[in-house]
DNA sequence: CCTGCGTTCTAAATCGTTTAGCATGTGACA
DNA sequence: TGTCACATGCTAAACGATTTAGAACGCAGG
């Protein structure tokens, strides 16, 4: 019924509405908006116009017009990965309670489909950007988005000299919380486990690693080092790896929590039982960390805090381009459960 | 510099093109998109100085001119959930491949802020709508978003009699194939966890497990069924509230795996293990499931196909709104592991 | 009767693109 | 020379909202 006669009378606009009320569409687009210019019973008559005829706004109309979209492109390079996960829901619901709505795309850890992606989403003139950019991201590419004067924030990763907001975790602190406790539990020769130099996480994960060691007094050996992407497949394959070593780690921090339960399924594959035989230290804390068995010890790095610390930066920022960068990191805490304990002194047991 | 420039002389538009190349807008933007009316000269020329003044289009004006976005309205109710996760990365994943793009909402199960939300997709005009609606959505609720000429697609969950495609798994022939597996064992008293009815996949799951009972000649048992929304903590107490009972089950299918990881909690913290003294069975299949310990049997539901499915659907209709209404069921496929077993007679160990 | 003022509404320009229909130039052909 | 076809490019009118300057009106005060 009603699909029908707005159907029949074809859309309903808000010059159509102007038409059947007898006012300009100046009153009526007021009216809508409850400027205090127009009467008090005109407004309401409007607005109960409206609701009848069921009136949608168009916002492409809009935004032609007022150069504002109230739209928030938001750029990961992965959604499954449960941190993401968390992160973009932390991000969605933060802008959708300021009325934000997100414009998402996905690079899957590629620049060029991140260039792609993001030039996609920057015909839509969002009013924003909160991106958490591709290994090997330059600069430029970056600078490019903000070129046409939108704002631009960096989440988890960032591109350093970019000169963006940031919101995330303090990585360097935190990988060095995991060694610290690994090497308070009589830890002297601690691995770590995937992470590469190509995003910024990863560098800083590594420094807090090798700040970790720094300060016991325990040289660094790059041996130890096993660079990867951070996928559970890769972290066990680290682990047969470090196993294999002629002096192997006798514990482990790991670049993520995805890496360190890959290395878990190593350390069984071997034979091993983890906070008996190798201690093992994630980062993240996802949910499933405290679900494995024996359960991961890890570093809570306060996901969704920074997820809507980045969307209050982006809001901020749109408010007001010239603002001062700003760079919101969050310090992370050591959650320790079962798989971290004092080394033993050798003596494995085959089974 | 490059920004500096186009910052003075303003943004860069189509018609500051042709004015700069001496041409009109129309040829510009016909060149733009490779219209064979315009010569191939000039074809080059102009996309050149597109690329060399950075100009990106405006899609708002595009979507205003065309009534055509290229933006699909992707609505969950929850994407924490690593089955909606994986849903969406498939449906982003689709969509983008055929130059699409996403606008993310979530209603957090809530129908009011499922209105909200999609109300204000709707204001971007979508092409299409790939939802899945929040628990005691009506079939006016979608029909709503329906009425402006939007192609709408369900996904996962469906609003019978709604008449819109839909994509999903087929729920009741999988939880069928869970209860035929335990009856296989030797299990007579099987119990159903999580899942209610103000969803379609609530009442297909339920319909399922009543089929799979009948055909083994058992009667139903609703004491045997614990009701709820499918999170972790409500399978932990439905599983105690089984155990707890009189004559309590040896066995139970759940409605999601997250509700059977935690029925695994509930058992172990009553001491018992999966797989031995009782006999567990999960649904969809999630990464996690094969991570647990013990490792849960469970129905692996094809997750990223159907979404795909979905973005198909989405697609094919709206290049023609008159189409047949098309539904996609996926047909589940029962993983035996380590969670399923046969019954043990009655004694059980009491640490 | 004129002036001034506040309230409420209107007319018209504008945002950046697409597209139907028209204009122009060129060469072929009669 | 005139006609026609074709290739190419242009003109101008949309699309649906927002916004600014100002019109119309009633009313009070002198």
């Amino acid at each position: 019924m009603e699909d029908t006669r707005s159907a029949q009378l074809g859309k309903v606009t808000l010059q159509r509405l102007a038409l059947e009320l007898g006012l300009s569409t100046a009153t009526v687009s007021l009216a809508l908006r409850d400027s205090p210019v127009v009467a008090e019973i005109t407004r309401l008559r409007v607005q109960e116009a409206a609701r009848d005829r069921g009136y949608v706004a168009n916002r492409s109309a809009a935004a032609l017009r007022t150069a504002r979209t109230n739209i928030v492109g938001v750029g990961l390079h992965d959604i499954v990965n449960p941190s993401f996960t968390e992160l973009l829901a932390a991000i969605e619901d933060a802008l959708s309670a300021a009325g934000k709505t997100v414009l998402l795309g996905v690079s899957q850890e590629d620049v060029a489909r991140q260039t792609r992606t993001l030039g996609t989403l920057a015909e839509y003139r969002p009013d924003a950007f909160i991106v958490s950019p591709a290994a090997h991201t330059r600069v430029e590419d970056l600078k490019a988005l903000a070129a046409t004067g939108i704002a631009v924030v960096q989440v988890t990763r960032e591109i350093e000299g970019s000169g963006f907001d940031f919101a995330g975790s303090d990585d360097r602190a935190g990988v060095a919380l995991g060694v610290t406790h690994l090497v308070e539990l009589g830890h002297r020769r601690i691995g770590m486990i995937g992470g590469f130099s190509a995003i910024s996480t990863g560098r800083k994960r590594l420094a807090g690693y090798q700040a970790g060691l720094k300060a016991a007094g325990i040289p660094f050996d790059p041996a130890l080092v096993m660079e990867g992407p951070g996928h559970r497949e890769e972290g066990r394959r680290a682990m047969m790896r470090l196993l294999a070593l002629e002096e192997p780690p006798t514990a482990a921090v790991s670049f993520n929590d995805l890496s360190a339960f890959g290395a878990l399924m190593g350390l069984q594959a071997a034979g091993l039982t983890a906070g008996r035989d190798f201690s093992l230290v994630g980062y993240d804390d996802i949910a499933e960390a405290a679900l494995w068995h024996p359960s991961l010890t890890t570093v809570h790095t306060f996901i969704p805090e920074y997820g809507r610390a980045a969307a209050q930066l982006a809001l901020a920022r749109m408010a007001d381009l010239s603002r001062p960068v700003e760079r919101v990191e969050l310090p992370p805490r050591l959650v320790v459960r079962d798989t971290t304990s004092a080394p033993v002194p050798v003596k494995r047991r085959p089974l």
